[in-house]
DNA sequence: TCGAAAAGGTGACAAATATCATATATATTT
DNA sequence: AAATATATATGATATTTGTCACCTTTTCGA
């Protein structure tokens, strides 16, 4: 009997403590989102009703055509995002970083997901029920114009990459990568880039074969632009790399 | 008096007649867009604030990094997106046609254009000052969830975009483009397709070279796949077109 | 309706990129 | 630690696509 009490006092502080850093309400990334637009109260509901979920490297999150029945908050990691074309290879299409949300499309479109999602490292998500979020959407105009405000930029994007893909050689769009991947990631004390990329997943970002990636990554090793150590990358010249990618 | 009192009577049905027309209530088109979630009360002031405008082929509408003070409403027409790139090319990024909404991202993001809109043929747009449509969004939970779930559409068929074009050769691009044209506009009584565009446009739609565009149109003529009348294409075996732009 | 300008068309060639084959290094499993 | 799988690397070659040059046809304004 005092066993049994014990366990259960245990089991409530285990509980509490958890809560004051898994609660929404107290969380910091959801300041880089939308759902920072929401009230205490839809916060405490989305957090009463969410999940936590770890994923391994190289785990999938979700799949293309399917159905999901909630969204997906990167609290740690990074999953890319891609879809397969006819002739079997994978487009990167975006990366999702700490902060982000995923599957935000399938719930708000009502569709089966045009994407799967596949963790590069290591992940902690929040998964959130698309109840809550529709609900919210359908009450609270400020929530649903910041969903609409992060939308909109993401087409912003899309369209730069159309562009990018359809205009530039893919030396230039590998150099581009390269300066994607310092700016939104960094680099750590000895220059190495933070995120590390296989060359296929760089290939599958720029829409190249692997062969034609290793081997320009090669090239830019060679010309002193890049160095590597092990299967970190680092950028030595950035700003002929910058040049680079812009065509000079 | 009479005369006057039958005067304004007729004066005022004239009225009653242009406003039955010109009027966002009575106007079908809104049915195509996220208008359609806006309230009797909204529609009048959106009708009361909206200006017409006209444009001839070939005339631009808005330019990349101009700051747009309301979005466009097409009534009639096509017009194309589009994006300079470094290289200075011009990539079609969409076609927008009767009903679809240009300019939303700028006003919803605040942000400059990010795109330059020409009109492919002759145009009636609706002018509306962002004031009435920023007003809304804030106000109108179901008219903003509206504007989210077609920006969600065009989100998906973006992806679609950059993966077919960093995927499928220039060929199989342009297959899919008559096949798109075909179903989105339609084709006439002896089987031409509806919206004529140069050749020119659909390099710039599919991002290759003018002189390709024309190489394999030419091609495709000569193997039965489309047939041409003046300035007029169209598609003889959708089929085999299909087949092309798969892959096989 | 004439003449310039734009659009459409084609050949020759160069450049970019993919593909295939094969080798080596690195990581992972047992 | 050996065995296996996976990732990286590179050469040879084929294919695709772009570029330049030039020509013909169509369009459109004066």
């Amino acid at each position: 009997m005092i066993f049994v009490t014990f366990s259960i006092i245990l089991h409530k502080s285990k509980l509490k403590s958890m809560s004051s850093e898994s609660r929404c309400e107290n969380c910091i990334i959801r300041q880089f989102n939308s759902l920072r637009a929401m009230s205490k109260e839809e916060l405490k509901q989305v957090s009463d009703s969410k999940t936590s979920k770890s994923y391994k490297r190289g785990e999938a999150i979700f799949e293309e055509g399917e159905k999901l029945n909630g969204v997906f908050c990167v609290r740690d990691g990074v999953s890319k995002l891609s879809k397969l074309s006819s002739n079997g290879k994978d487009q990167i299409v975006k990366l999702a970083t700490k902060g982000e949300v995923m599957g935000q499309r399938c719930v708000i479109a009502e569709e089966t997901s045009n994407l799967s999602a596949v963790a590069v490292n290591d992940m902690e998500l929040c998964f959130i029920p698309k109840e809550v979020i529709i609900n919210t959407l359908h009450k609270n105009p400020d929530f649903t114009f910041e969903v609409l405000r992060l939308m909109a930029h993401d087409l912003r994007e899309a369209d730069d990459v159309i562009v990018n893909i359809s205009q530039k050689t893919v030396k230039q769009r590998i150099a581009e990568a390269f300066l994607y991947l310092k700016s939104n990631y960094g680099e750590d004390a000895d220059g190495y880039l933070v995120l590390t990329l296989s060359r296929e997943d760089i290939a599958n970002v720029v829409g190249t074969a692997t062969e034609s990636c290793i081997r320009i990554i090669s090239e830019f090793k060679k010309k002193g632009l890049l160095k590597s150590s092990g299967k970190k990358l680092g950028i030595l010249d950035e700003k002929k790399l910058r040049e680079l990618a812009e065509g000079f």
